[in-house]
DNA sequence: GTACCCCTGTGGTCTGACCACATGCGGTAC
DNA sequence: GTACCGCATGTGGTCAGACCACAGGGGTAC
């Protein structure tokens, strides 16, 4: 039995108190001062612990007064798996190739699911998973539960769209079906997955040499998918999207899809 | 644009440097004090930084001297995968049912690209992945690519093999064909899902009405899965790991996943 | 040649201090 | 009564310096 260092066990303490309902989300740690008298330690090493609670997205802090500042505990779980993973990446330890594989993994098993769930009727409500709060889901609801995905594709084939504000859109388009598949972890790691590969995208963007071509040609794509999914139909949801999102790397210089289609997975 | 934090902004020193390939796997970043010195920060901000690295599972720390000792550069993307998973779980904003899910589609993703790969003989080697070193590899390589999974599952059927040995052996099982499937980052957070939900896992057998029933349809199944996969078949072995998983997991009581978390985190 | 011991460098931890910041209270001017 | 202003307060952020335990390696005594 080795002995734990301190701020493991300041690690292990707030997370067996976080186990216990201790504190909401939402809600504040002690201040780091308190925190360290409460466990006996000092408060480098109750820092040392904070900081990885940070990195893992279990809080965030801020300095100041009031209600906003300190450790306030969060639900960013993507937070901390793309940071794994973008550092992995950055070590050259794990291929890009992997990544991306695994995002198509991923965002193909999420449309199918999201099909499936449309034709059933289990969509998951707007706020279902809690007060995740990425981003602001002001979207008109009109009570279609593909109303969010209808409108950022409107938004994408709004003519004089730039590159990236298309790429944005895009990556939350894809987003937006792991939302209504509803399985938190799989939408977390295609977010994390999206930071980590995000400068790839944007270099293979710039190296594609027709985007005009190639943004009409997604859009199509996208229109495709969505229909496909609104029709519930989970197989040709997930071929599309497979060939959509193969096809986009392939054509940015991105090798990964090519693995995956030889395993014939779909 | 804000100022970045100065634990953050070595941080990112440490990622650029690796990324530039400033250190190879199993070298040893410079010591904290050096570090400190040489990028201008205090050594409290380093050691904040190492402390993210080494929770994302980029960085190994030891005291003491020699080649052994400081911070070595290491590649266990699935330390910092499943350390994420867990705490968010801890804190109960990720629901055990949606880890379970996630394990369930990687697992098949996994098995059916595995088969597939030794069908068209593109099976990694044995080091082909780098210096992980999670385990002792030692199986002695027949020839096939599914010489360690056949002796896992040997070991499986020996008589008097505990519930605990059991289940170490079949997780091996599994992460065998993860292997074989050839994607680190699959692998990696398979790896981590496990180290994740291990605690609930190892309650759930303790809950089985009828232990040798259950493991002998466990080995039946095994069996089943690796002659699909030694076949080549596909979709074969996606379908009997589908239901290896979930049925396991229902007979186990964990299938709701509520209730489970109800009984892990209350 | 061998066994021992001390020197050295490592991370681990603590203490105490100061800073920048955001809030909110209380005083003040009108 | 109201509106404004400024400082007290508590927060995380950062730093400097110190001491400790530990593991290795080289020098020394035999």
């Amino acid at each position: 039995m080795t002995v734990m260092r301190t701020h493991e066990r300041v690690l292990a303490q707030i997370e067996a108190d976080l186990a216990a309902g201790r504190w909401a989300l939402g809600e504040r740690l002690p201040g780091e001062r308190a925190l360290a008298e409460e466990i006996g330690v000092s408060r480098a090493s109750v820092r040392e612990a904070v900081r990885i609670l940070e990195a893992a997205g279990i809080v965030r802090t801020a300095v100041g007064s009031g209600p906003t500042a300190g450790a306030v505990v969060i639900d960013r779980p993507a937070a901390g798996l793309g940071t794994a993973v973008r550092l992995h990446v950055a070590s050259g330890a794990l291929p890009v190739s992997d990544v991306v594989a695994t995002r198509v993994l991923l965002e193909t098993w999420a449309m199918r699911e999201a099909a499936e769930r449309v034709r059933g009727g289990r969509v998951p409500g707007e706020v279902g998973g809690g007060a995740r709060g990425d981003r602001a889901r002001d979207r008109a609801d009109d009570g279609s539960p593909l109303a969010g995905a209808r409108r950022l594709l409107a938004e994408m084939e709004e003519p004089g769209v730039s590159s990236l504000d298309f790429i944005a859109r895009d990556q939350d388009f894809h987003l937006e079906f792991a939302r209504i598949a509803g399985n938190q972890l799989v939408e977390a790691f295609m977010l994390g997955l999206r930071g980590a590969i995000g400068a790839y995208v944007a270099e293979g963007v710039s190296r594609l040499p027709d985007w005009p071509t190639t943004s009409a040609r997604l859009r199509t794509e996208h229109r495709a998918i969505l229909e496909a999914v609104a029709a519930g139909d989970g197989p040709a949801a997930e071929r599309l999207t497979r060939e959509h999102i193969e096809g986009f790397y392939a054509e940015a210089g991105l090798a990964g899809g090519t693995k995956f289609t030889e395993a014939g997975c779909g």
